[in-house]
DNA sequence: TGTACATCAGTGAACGCGCGTTCACTGATGTAC
DNA sequence: TGTACATCAGTGAACGCGCGTTCACTGATGTAC
């Protein structure tokens, strides 16, 4: 008894794994020549086929380079929840340490792949609706860990003084926010506001180790990256 | 009387106005195109030119987008160290926030120069050693406002703990850090730690903000910017 | 101040290259009866 | 189970395009005497 929506026939078959070769042997394109370069010549080359063969796969290049990104954003996504489920249930912070180091080492495993979702955009290229999901997996996942700490009354509390800390405009996007992933009442806008900051931390470090800006500093970055995801860790709240 | 190494004849002074053009177009090029798709003929035909009239000014492609590249980071650089200057001779901590605004006012202004210097790192081209001195800039100018400030007695001491929560690695980087900067021994390791945290920090912000990861969630990133670059002058030890 | 020569900026043609995409085609695989 | 037809994957040639770089050249600008 063959699972339901498993590929048929054996055209089917060819077909799924033709699609998935192809954007394997892109995304060693992309390594060598970036998103720029991702040339459907090059990929269809390297699996000895003709170039216009590749247009019975996807409509156009734009179309693979949707693809590569979407599978990207899932990629480092499942990653992150990954290591989230295997931290287990105890105490918040373990899984929140685990998922920056799970996002990190994602990204050094994959740095053209980490570069082509979150490195400049491609000038001409509009992300199409598809990957707001995919993208929004990484953050979804810390927002998690924040959330089921709050519920297990790990989160020192900032008492009253916290939101007015945040100023009008920034409580209201937290605010705003916390309503449409169904956060309210129980985390507050000022721990979504810190985990917003937490990422974008976690970014610019990881950015920073993969696109060589801390040659001659602080590398190899190991060091600074647990401590500073140690410091973050009480900066969100985290106890 | 003219000023000394300025050009003397017509031609010269010709040939610096060109130059400055050519970096111009090249600029707005970078716009449309991105690094990747910067092309000699593109510029060229900008400027009326024929294209291999810009060899008379750069010896290849690769050269133009280094001198773009020296370019911006020398802007942004002295952005920053203009806006310091500007903020006076007060607390270190209106210095230090003034060089946050500017860095991301410049890369607001300038967004797709900031992907050059910022984003991910054109395949296949290898930054040259001549824009290590201007990369350093801005970094070495929150490092600047940092020593004058624990100059002035205004930095919290963290006591004596704070050396050991660094860890051996990090204290040993930073330490050899600071002695290379002479900051050693007014400015702790652990200032600097901090600082270049809160420069990365400032990066994935500034990079989240301009290549769109905060469309739908914290945009407009002003609030968010202004409390977070608060939150991190507390972090680094501001008082 | 005037002349002879050297330097330099810009031209236009050409080189060899790689690209995305279209199209009519052949032959293999799948489906309906 | 066997046959007739429809679907689909992959081919090879061609389209029009833009690119970086080289090279011999012309004419203007600068310099030395």
């Amino acid at each position: 008894m063959p699972t339901p929506n498993a590929p048929r026939t054996a055209r089917d078959r060819a077909r799924a794994e033709l699609t998935r070769e192809i954007k394997e042997a892109a995304r060693r394109q992309l390594a060598v020549a970036g998103a720029d370069g991702l040339s459907l010549r090059a990929v269809s080359r390297e699996l000895g086929m003709v170039s216009s063969a590749l247009y019975r796969y996807f409509p156009s290049r734009d179309d693979l380079l949707t693809a590569l990104i979407i599978d990207a954003y899932d990629a480092i996504g499942e990653q992150a929840e990954t290591a989230i489920a295997q931290a287990g249930p105890g105490p918040g912070r373990v899984r929140w340490a685990a998922a920056c180091a799970a996002v990190r080492a994602w990204a050094r495993a994959h740095p053209h792949e980490y570069a082509l979702i979150y490195g400049s955009p491609v000038p001409g290229y509009r992300a199409p609706e598809a990957t707001i999901g995919p993208a929004a997996r990484v953050p979804l996942a810390f927002v998690g860990v924040l959330a089921d700490a709050f519920a297990a009354g790990e989160m020192a509390t900032d008492g009253e003084g916290a939101e007015s800390e945040l100023g009008p405009e920034l409580a209201a996007q937290a605010a705003t926010l916390a309503a449409a992933l169904a956060l309210a009442p129980a985390v507050p806008p000022s721990a979504l506001v810190a985990t917003m900051i937490a990422w974008t931390q976690l970014y610019g470090m990881i950015s920073f180790e993969l696109f060589g800006q801390l040659v001659g500093s602080f590398e190899p970055a190991d060091a600074l990256f647990g401590h500073a995801v140690a410091r973050l860790m009480a900066f969100v709240g985290f106890s």
